[in-house]
DNA sequence: GTCTATACCGTGATAGAC
DNA sequence: GTCTATCACGGTATAGAC
């Protein structure tokens, strides 16, 4: 799985072969067939394996949010955090198998082919936090704050995906893998916009 | 080029044959390779034929915005709409084409491998927004505007991605086809998100 | 019950004949 | 400028060894 992890993140579902990932794994062809049942399956496992263990941490923080909050709804900030920290943190750790993962999803998000797999794995933490956001923005209409949400994942998955465009970019001053400097802009920004989204029209 | 579009769009460029490509095109599979030397030639001038057209309008764009802004910097709001209109504009129109070149950009900028085709062909109009970002916002550290330039990118691919995520969490309150609905929501998320990369820190 | 080797059949891109 | 023939490679299925 740690083999087919990396490769689907390197390569793509669909530009890595099942050959080329047993090979890297040290295993037989047939070996993907008897266990998972096919390359779809194999994917599938590989998502929903660490998507379980960001969820359940995902959940954690914004109950711990809620808490310190008291009678009164988390602020913006602490939602966000909540949902961005558990998964972004794990991306600095040793395990490069998480980054390989934070770039699998950033990829397959973005796939019209994949949207039944990362629905099914993704939608319950989706809602639970668009949930929450609802009611740390009361002025906004709910239109706003489901593509509030649509935005706040696709700036994650800009820096999940960690392509090193910004390092073009910038000329080498940011670096992709530099999650820790990310967030410090990430979670202010998407703060910011969220709260624009109820000051404005009907 | 209209048959690859679609199906580079809709199954990602290794997702599909030329095969595909050309039955759907109506034409002999030997003549990709007569007249564009190779699949990845293909999707290279499938992607720089539309960039050309959305660059010099953005470029265009940002001029008049300048020039209403007299003396000073045009308003964060108005190099975003700059920046978005001329492509997200187009994806309301007739032309198919535009709304897979749009969900094809998506795919190709979140995976490694295509950094460098995606490089090539968007950096200058990218470098050419951050400079005026910069100085709509000259409080702003640099980093924070690379990165909030990726922020940017990352909002916009996932609404151009259409991959129909946002009506299965809305239950069909918001469609992925909505652009206008989209891009009202968009402008001032952006706008406040960069702004608010101003007002922190050093 | 696990794993290996190999066969199958469809498709990949291309080179060379027309 | 167009089409046919080719060959390597794709995922999957199976037969049999351990």
């Amino acid at each position: 799985m740690a083999a087919a992890e990396r490769c689907f993140a390197e390569s793509g579902f669909d530009g890595v072969s099942l050959r080329a990932i047993t090979d890297a794994a040290g295993v037989d062809l047939a070996l993907v067939n008897y266990h998972f049942g096919g390359k779809d399956n194999l994917l599938r496992e590989v998502i929903a394996r660490r998507a379980r263990i960001v969820h359940e941490e995902r959940v954690r923080a914004l109950e711990v949010a809620r808490q310190e909050a008291g009678a009164c709804s988390p602020s913006v900030e602490a939602i966000v955090s909540a949902f961005l920290e558990p998964l972004l943190r794990r991306l600095l750790g040793g395990d490069p198998g998480w980054r390989h993962y934070g770039s699998l999803i950033s990829q397959l998000d973005v796939l019209p082919k994949f949207v039944e797999l990362t629905s099914d794995v993704l939608d319950p933490t989706a809602l639970h936090f668009i949930n929450a956001l609802r009611l740390a923005l009361p002025k906004a209409p709910p239109e706003a704050i489901y593509w509030g949400y649509m935005f706040l994942i696709g700036s994650m998955v800009q820096v999940m995906s960690a392509t090193g465009r910004i390092e073009r970019l910038s000329r080498g001053l940011c670096r992709s893998g530099d999650i820790e400097g990310a967030l410090r802009e990430l979670v202010p920004f998407i703060s910011a916009g969220l709260r624009a989204l109820q000051s404005r029209r009907s």
